[in-house]
DNA sequence: ATCTAAATTGTTATAGTATATCAAGCCTTA
DNA sequence: TAAGGCTTGATATACTATAACAATTTAGAT
């Protein structure tokens, strides 16, 4: 469950892992986990990168899965709804959750080099609400994303 | 120096600091605070809120100072560079810093009923990196917002 | 003063991101 | 099997942002 970061993992298991749990939380829960929804979070998982809309909308064409933008939007919508999927803010860009189905308030850390995008565990959302507590604020949702160089970036070998 | 988050404030005075305050460190640092760029934060002083781009260009082109989109992102980018405005990502919208010329990542809550726009002092950002250098991962920048409700809006009287 | 280089602005065009709307199809369940 | 709700198809359009190049202004050097 913990995040591999930005370390070598074994990324087959990865996919097959997120598409499982996705799958065991559709049906628990009664939600329709069609085709599109499922190559959506299939293309999105298969690498720990932020996409965009586009991009996503492109494979899905070629594969004859439905060409115009609200296919796609529609199916982030869903994926993003149930926890599968996050939006990277800065980027305009979505990923694939690390732990589908948890409800939480992710934090991100982005390689502007490689695009590699990877969610912190232990987001600091908690202190952030209660700062804002102490001014009266209610805090409904955190968008926390820190943006810099991975390990491998930063090494110029 | 410290922002009144979302309590009544002396709302003249915070307009009035805040363009002072710019154009002495303009002044200061040879920066060349031009009319356009000059009006683009007044308008955007004048409200604790975010504004959208085409918000402020229109009314830019109502007053005759230019009536095409890089006219207000140029501007935009020239105060963003400086620290007299951020960007709220999670919006695609534009807020007035508090306090300009300092340089820092700031850490914002946002009214979603209201859409004022209040930058928290002591932002968490400190705590994300810690966390991210722990894996290795460099930061620059980070961006938090927290979405939810205002004090104001949150009461129903 | 004038020339020059750099920064700023004007203008046109286009790229990129996202949603509204309405018609059609499909499940489900009563 | 009829009705209602969710999902998809398809068209159009809205919203956000930048590229590119010409014209102008500015500041500094000679």
């Amino acid at each position: 469950m913990t995040s591999p970061g930005f370390q070598a993992h074994d990324h087959a298991r990865c996919v097959s892992d997120g598409m499982e749990a996705a799958l065991s939380y559709c049906e628990k829960n009664g939600l329709k986990f069609t085709p599109v929804r499922q190559r959506v979070f299939e293309i999105l998982l298969s690498e720990h990168k932020a996409m965009g809309a586009y991009d996503i909308l492109e494979i899905l064409a070629k594969e004859g899965m439905g060409s115009q933008p609200p296919v796609v939007y529609r199916a982030l919508d869903f994926l993003g709804t149930h926890g599968f999927v996050h939006k990277i803010e800065k980027l305009n860009a979505f990923v694939a959750c690390d732990h589908p189905g948890l409800d939480h308030d992710p934090a991100f850390m982005i390689c502007r080099s490689c695009t590699k995008v990877v969610e912190m565990d232990g987001s600091p959302s908690s202190e952030i609400s209660s700062v804002a507590q102490n001014l009266g604020f209610e805090v409904e949702a955190v968008v926390v994303e820190a943006e810099g160089l991975c390990p491998t970036c930063q090494d110029p070998s």
